[in-house]
DNA sequence: CGTTTTTTG
């Protein structure tokens, strides 16, 4: 096994040596998505007997008794075992499913989720959609009657409870890929937790990596004795099926990592056999300037006559989806592909033949700083659990190697696991979901990590000042109750409910879908300026929200031409997506009869309806040119991606969120008038100074939830980015009070 | 004056 030669040097570590041994790093690597079916070594035998030769298959009895015996089944599932598919169909078999009840399985992405119902739905011979199903956002394909095994997305399952707080259809529910710890995964957990102390018949469950096993299990175990026979949760380890793969550190650090990678795959390239190269860096631009070096490399190679070519592709979620398909294509043995991507190509996207992974050792999260309520991108060290993960990308389908452009000692260093999104997101959706599932004590809900006190302070702030919430901390009837009911940010979902008012709701739907879509502008490197050209007619001098208008209704006047959006470098299947969501929300609005109505093209009550919801996000352009919050008074700047950029700056703006990445910047921007503040937000703004007294009101709730949260709780400065980071938890966190 | 990790309802 010759390690490369040259600059770089790895060394793989022996066993007598302080790391992990190969063994041990397969079998931490965490579980693949569900998309992990596409690869099927037994294709020639009968669907009956490759059930029977997966994994899982050997512990079928196993599992069926601790299902039977335990409320909580927490499954330690490796690569390749074949739980997601075989769980529940076990389950089916052995009668969860009679009586009309469901067994239902999560998973936090749609594509999963469709993927693993429509495998399913073929071993058992049934049309998709009647004894198996899947239910995602806009897409429910199940049969009320017939369905038996329902596949649905962590997040269609809390929407599921606001109809059926307990669930009732449901025998058991497991839940996938839980060690990914999304946000909706964690609230799914909590609100699991709760029902199972009023349903005892229901069983969950949880589908982990090893690492968190023992923290599923004790915070599922409801036994409150010393006595272990009256445990209700157990692990259960089914081991996997995949090749190994060897992994190589660098043995001393690296300056710079995109270097690094490129070096790295010209020595793969050259000196190892056949497979094909992913390597995990962090971001668009990164990705985008190693392609175009290792494009200049694979052709100096060429010149010089080496047979064997490379093809060098990107791989990003920004990136058009005809350039993403291009990663799946199939080349010929005399092509060796190199796939440079970002950590989409982690657990989102799974690409076969990968038999080495370059691993930079970096991630960019998102991030919430509950202090200032700003969220922001960082690159952080990854997790060892995103590192292994990174590491199952090879192996899948034939031995591979893995090379991290760090040392042995640093990986060591590394936390276990990606603090969970519940502590590093904005809470004000969660709070006012949970609240209306009638959590009103949002403080006791068992969390599995509790989230930041300020968070939960920033959040509550907020929906008080929507009006979601009342001075107790309820939830508000109607207001607070529509608010939670659509699948938005309160503020977007305020200032739907508020159109009518305005007599615009017809362009605030257009608005509100657009918003929801990333990437509307496309820019093709090779075509960049021409593509900026082609955006600025859409541009107006009010901001991106009208400029969103803009398009959205160009695109509905030229019939949704697919050519049109070409030409105009628009992305498609985005502005697709926005009708989908503009139907939605539309329907959400005639629910709520807010009449259907539209400015007739003048822009005045477009833009005051937004800020009817966007108030509380306003900011000032102060002489220096920069702009600073009326909040916080902190320096915000317009993104660049704004159409306001470079324009002359208005002198009051709303703006939809705020990102820092190298400064804080508004992203969708708007300008306003001033005194529309204090006409829309009376309750928010004062007049004269333009200072807030919310801050002031909100101490003087007494028995409020918030002061209770704002007297004991030390208040957090620091960005929770790991949860190794016991301390600073510890006293950010409300558990216990 | 200088840019978007990734999901989900």
């Amino acid at each position: 096994m010759a390690a490369p030669v040259g600059p770089m040097k790895f060394w793989k570590p022996g066993t007598e040596g302080p790391g992990v041994s190969i063994t041990e790093e397969r079998q931490s690597a965490a579980e693949s998505t569900g998309v992990s079916v596409i690869y099927n070594p037994y294709a020639s035998l009968s669907i009956e007997q490759q059930r029977q030769k997966l994994p899982v298959f050997k512990l079928r009895n196993h599992i069926l008794y601790l299902v039977e015996n335990y409320q909580t089944l927490v499954i330690v599932g490796e690569t390749g075992c074949g739980k997601t598919t075989q769980i529940p169909q076990y389950l089916a078999e052995a009668g969860w499913t009679a009586e009309g009840r469901v067994v239902g399985v999560t998973q936090p992405r749609r594509v999963a989720a469709v993927s693993v119902a429509g495998r399913v739905a073929e071993e058992r011979g049934a049309v998709l959609g009647h004894e198996v199903g899947y239910c995602i956002r806009f897409d429910d394909c199940t049969d009320p009657q017939a369905t038996r095994i329902k596949f649905l997305t962590d997040g269609m399952l809390v929407r599921e409870m606001m109809a059926d707080p307990l669930l009732t259809r449901y025998s058991v529910l497991m839940l996938d890929e839980a060690h990914e710890r999304t946000l909706y995964t964690d609230i799914a957990i909590g609100l699991l937790k709760k029902i199972q102390k009023k349903r005892g018949d229901l069983r969950v469950i949880v589908a982990s990596a090893t690492l968190d096993a023992e923290k599923f299990r004790d915070f599922f175990n409801q036994n409150e004795t010393n006595d272990p026979s009256k445990d209700t949760s157990m692990i259960l380890t089914v081991e996997g099926r995949t090749f190994p793969v060897d992994i190589f550190y660098i043995q001393s650090p690296v300056p710079d990592y995109v270097k690094s990678t490129v070096e790295t795959v010209m020595k793969i390239h050259q000196t190892e056999s056949d497979g094909d190269i992913l390597a995990f860096l962090t971001g668009q631009e990164e990705v985008e300037a190693i392609v175009s070096m290792l494009i200049e490399q694979a052709r100096v190679l060429s010149r010089s006559g080496m047979k064997k070519h490379l093809r060098v592709l990107p791989m990003y979620a920004g990136l058009p989806s005809s350039e993403q398909m291009k990663v799946f294509e199939r080349v010929s043995h005399s092509v060796r592909k190199v796939i440079v991507a970002t950590n989409i190509a982690e657990t989102s996207i799974t690409i076969n033949g990968i038999a080495f992974v370059i691993d930079c050792g970096f991630v960019k999260l998102r991030a919430y700083n509950p202090k200032t309520a700003v969220e922001c991108l960082v690159v952080v060290p990854v997790s060892k659990a995103s590192a292994n993960q990174r590491v199952g990308r090879a192996g899948r389908n034939r031995s591979g190697k893995c090379y991290r452009l760090y040392t042995e000692e640093d990986f060591e260093k590394l936390p276990q696991s990606t603090v969970p999104e519940m502590q590093r997101s904005n809470l004000a959706p969660v709070i006012l979901q949970l609240k209306a599932l009638g959590i009103d004590n949002v403080l006791r809900f068992p969390f599995l990590s509790p989230p930041p006190a300020q968070s939960m302070v920033q959040a509550l702030e907020l929906l008080y000042a929507l009006g979601g919430l009342d001075k107790h901390c309820r939830l508000t009837e109607p207001l607070g109750m529509r608010i939670a009911e659509f699948p938005l940010n309160p503020m977007f979902a305020k200032m739907l409910l508020e159109s009518g008012n305005f007599g615009c709701s017809q362009e605030i739907l257009s608005i509100a879908a657009m918003m929801q879509i990333q990437n509307i502008f496309m820019f093709p490197p090779n075509q960049k300026a021409q593509a900026i050209r082609k955006h600025r007619k859409f541009a107006v001098e009010e901001g991106d929200h009208l400029t969103m208008l803009n398009v959205y209704e160009a695109f509905i006047k030229h019939s949704k031409s697919s050519q049109w959006c070409q030409e105009h470098f628009l992305n498609y299947k985005g502005l697709v997506r926005a009708t989908t969501v503009r139907e939605q929300l539309k329907k959400l609005l005639v629910k709520f009869k807010v009449p259907k109505k539209s400015s007739e093209g003048d822009p005045d009550p477009v833009l005051r309806c937004i800020v009817s919801g966007f108030f509380a996000n306003a900011a000032k352009c102060h002489s220096t040119g920069a702009y600073r919050t009326i909040r916080d008074d902190q320096e915000l700047h317009i993104h660049p991606t704004s159409v306001l950029y470079a324009e002359k700056p208005p002198r009051w703006v709303v703006y939809n969120e705020v990102i820092q990445t190298s400064r804080y910047y508004m992203r969708d921007v708007t300008a306003i008038e001033s005194t529309w503040l204090l006409e829309l937000a009376p309750h928010f703004y004062q007049e004269g100074t333009v200072r807030t007294r919310h801050r002031h009101q909100m101490v003087s709730l007494l028995y409020s939830q918030l002061l209770y949260l704002k007297l004991f709780l030390f208040p957090s400065s620091i960005f929770l980015l790991f949860d190794g980071n016991r301390n600073k938890l510890g006293c950010n966190s409300f558990k216990g009070i």
